[in-house]
DNA sequence: ACAAATATTTAGGATAACCTAAATTTTGAT
DNA sequence: ATCAAAATTTAGGTTATCCTAAATATTTGT
């Protein structure tokens, strides 16, 4: 069972859709606009993926992963996400330069190099946006991480994760000197408009943060 | 100029079958037999090749690579050797083992990833079949080197290289304790069957190996 | 409950890359 | 030089993946 790069596509645009909204179904129009595609091209292959028993597909109602497309989802993330590793730790990439290129090497077929590559990378848990790496049986170790703006003054946690992947959002976050697995703490939040003060513990620097940044940010409390 | 993976497997089969018979063109049945597609199929893509200015084509007379299509097919033999590389050094695959995988990596488009891949690798000048990698700018350092059956007694060389890729090949190679870049001396030829008895420098054990081995097997003269 | 708006599917086509069978060109043996 | 054999190309067809336009189903506002 080779599946097409295309095929690899629309499964894990399914899965990351369903799973990132923490809904059942995924719809036409969703996918349409997740992959570039015309609604009427995701039809055509959705019925493709049913007929593979990739997906439950009742027309008009949306789809849902079967088990075996789940599994094939959940691989390819697996594949990405250590790719991506491997690129920011082994080839000194910066995490907003990745996406592309992991996209492509997510479609290599070796279960034999992914399972030297997460070897190599020291079985790495997350990468590096924070993002979990399920491991070769499949099982993702979620970490129990919030978001920055529903945190409170003085609280003490660890920067953990982003939920927004844009090149313009990752830089932004560099340039305010985060970075991932940091120690940071509460200082300060403004009433108003929800500015957040965080002192940065490596370093004793104390940056600001915006509301809408502060909501993509993920962390774990201390 | 973005091309498929199936055009730069046409253009890497012209590059190869040329190269390797030192000859001027490549005809459709070597790249029907070569690319296991029909002479007809062939035919089809040639054209569109040479409509993308990637080769020179007259119907009925072979087809060479244009300057364009040279430089493409030297880039993808750099990617090829350098997975190679990566998948041998830091994998630890062994050697008949990285073909089928660096097939697929040889067309991941990224510039940089090869740029910092050659990096992380040390630039390293050749694979671990002993060819060499094109260095960035597409110029190959070819080694001076000759078949190990073409060699007289007492000769004392490098074992740099293999003129046959097979899995089969590669194993016999590894079973008789030979490894690429080692010291070996011709000790005794049987001049019937051309048997040739080595001795391998670093551990001081003599082998026999069969003349039409000894073919496959390039070595640098000291 | 029903029409308008929205979402989805179907119908009919395009393109890349393959195929078989038939036609054509080149080659090579006499 | 000629003609059969071999090589190559053309013609016509298939499949995967995409498209636009038209048809149909679902949802939503009143």
């Amino acid at each position: 069972m080779p599946f097409s790069a295309t095929e690899e596509n629309y499964i894990k645009a399914i899965y990351a859709l369903t799973h990132s909204l923490g809904v059942e179904h995924a719809n036409t129009n969703q996918l349409s606009s997740r992959l570039n595609n015309k609604a009427a091209s995701v039809s055509d292959m959705l019925q493709r993926l049913f007929e593979k028993k990739l997906i439950d597909y009742k027309k008009y109602h949306g789809v849902k992963l079967t088990k075996k497309g789940f599994s094939v989802a959940i691989q390819i993330v697996r594949k990405h996400r250590l790719w991506e590793v491997f690129l920011v730790e082994k080839l000194n990439f910066k995490w907003d330069e990745v996406h592309e290129i992991a996209e492509q090497l997510e479609h290599i077929q070796s279960e034999e190099l992914v399972k030297r590559l997460d070897k190599f990378l020291h079985f790495p848990k997350h990468d590096p946006h924070g993002d979990p790496i399920p491991d070769i049986k499949g099982i993702v170790h979620e970490l129990k991480q919030v978001e920055l703006n529903t945190c409170k003054v003085k609280n003490k946690m660890i920067f953990s994760g982003v939920k927004l992947h844009t090149k313009e959002f990752l830089q932004h976050i560099s340039n305010l000197g985060l970075k991932l697995r940091e120690k940071i703490e509460i200082i300060h939040i403004t009433d108003f408009d929800g500015l957040i003060e965080v002192k940065i513990n490596s370093n004793k620097k104390t940056i600001h943060i915006g509301s809408k940044t502060a909501s993509h940010i993920l962390v774990e409390l201390l």
